[in-house]
DNA sequence: GCCAATATGAAATAATAATTCCAATCCATA
DNA sequence: TATGGATTGGAATTATTATTTCATATTGGC
């Protein structure tokens, strides 16, 4: 017995272009198929396979008892292996960065730490980012003259990304620091017609609140992220986004604020552009 | 009808985490299976899933159809879609992502595209980081009387988030920017018994260069992030990281970068600790 | 503690899908 | 171009799997 049954799907696939040139023809359209298509024989029924394969179900069947299989069913749980493996290597790994960064494990722990905390934050916010939220905030900051951005401390980071790309993409934007101590006046510029970006999360440093409450009385608009609805940011907000990042040794992950504030800025950008096309037209 | 059934993982598992309260103790079971095995649903038989659940054939179609679907088939739909689409690797999807944008299709894109990129660059890094080079940079800058950081534009926001993190831990740092252009004074301070934190990407921001090499000049060694073996910033430096920072919509990701950051001043951190400890011992 | 409503288990049934079989066709070779 | 072997198509058969049904158990409200 030469045959030796390929279990996985790497040595299938070297097997069959190995074979490629002896087989049958509609051997060999099954083949190709299968390589091309590898999702389609891991889900579909042996007769739907063979119907988008241009073959009938008998072929496909022949086509896995000559590689050595003892039928279509066994052939297809390499294909659904594959699949499997390929998709749980995410969340394992994972799962395998947090534990070895639990245990402790020298430098390289803290490291796999932090990325993991990010990767779960950012798995987090795509699944609870609400689409007309995004698209609400977009508008509101679209039509702003000037874009306030206002974050202190831990946020502040973020803050001067959004200054940076906005300055980038030539959309009047102000920062709302100043190391002479004039913020209030600062704030005081905002009217109505210009928009703020306010970025605050527990605990809330005191001058991001008084600020966005300043600012907020004058009318204007804000766009809030934090990270509860309890967040005094939430009630000065004409839009908020609740954004739960996940910590490590003592420190917030700051990759999904990061990615939604980078969404709000291209967002904003790309709204304009299409707004000066349209009146152009 | 007021049941929305949902064709989507994620808006199933909401559903589902919803219900849970109110749902009958064998359903409940079978549910928590679910989302814990998320694989078997997809792969497995009726019979299968449920002996593995520990409930009857039954209860799983009764759970489906409680859900809306009209049996244990079309509920099984929704866990091998998100197989096939988790299983697209993350370039691959970032690369469609980009097309999506491109072709204007709404901000959602936008944002995916930059989780996508995150998470990506987040894969590369935690790939291809050198753990020999991270103690490294640890062991220097723990050594440090005053940890310098050096980056401007794009990178500034990293440099911000790690003299935060320095100022939380207690770490002498001093960040090099000053809106009164004295960076050249504030760099001279430095001395042999410091270090830098040097951050810079392609295109490298000329400042940033320049005080690279002036502060080195001095003597003082350079930890330096940046994005290639022949940056200006890598020759200067005492040890330096390769980051690739995958982009998206014309703005590169800083999550990598963050989270190498992190580790880095945590690392530090920690190794002082211990230090302090063992010299009181 | 009883009743009705709801939930569960187990087996029967229906549906679906894989496999086999055989006749028809193709192809290489003499 | 005739012949044997290999290949293929399509329907029949068999196996597997989902679903339904109904008897039994459990639960919650009075």
């Amino acid at each position: 017995m030469d045959e030796q049954v390929p279990r996985d799907f790497e040595t299938l696939r070297a097997t069959i272009l190995d074979r490629r040139e002896s087989l049958p023809k509609r051997i060999a359209q099954i083949a190709a198929y299968a390589l091309d298509n590898p999702d389609d024989i891991a889900f579909g029924t042996a007769a739907s396979i063979a119907a988008s394969a241009g073959v009938q179900p008998s072929t496909l069947i022949r086509f896995a008892q000559q590689l050595g299989f003892d039928g279509f069913t066994s052939l297809q749980q390499v294909f659904r292996e594959r699949l499997r493996e390929r998709n749980s290597s995410y969340d394992e790994r994972l799962q395998a960065l947090r534990a070895k960064a639990e245990g402790g494990a020298g430098h390289r722990a803290i490291f796999d730490g932090f990325v993991a905390a990010a990767s779960t934050s950012l798995n987090d916010i795509s699944r609870t980012l609400d689409d007309a939220n995004l698209e609400e905030a977009i508008a509101l900051l679209a039509k702003a003259q000037t874009i306030y951005v206002l974050a202190k401390r831990r946020s502040y980071p973020v803050a001067t990304y959004i200054a940076y790309a906005l300055g980038k993409l030539k959309i009047r934007n102000q920062l709302i620091e100043s190391a002479a101590g004039l913020n209030a006046e600062m704030v005081s510029f905002a009217t109505p017609a210009d928009a703020v970006i306010a970025i605050s999360f527990s605990p809330y440093a005191p001058a991001t609140i008084e600020e966005a409450r300043a600012i907020s009385e004058q009318g204007v608009p804000i766009v809030a992220i934090t990270d509860s609805s309890f967040s005094p940011l939430a009630q000065f907000a004409r839009v908020w986004f609740e954004v739960a990042e996940a910590d490590f040794a003592g420190f917030r992950s700051l990759s999904a604020t990061m990615a939604l504030a980078m969404a709000l800025t291209v967002g904003v950008g790309e709204k304009r552009r299409d707004a000066g096309r349209r009146r152009k037209a």
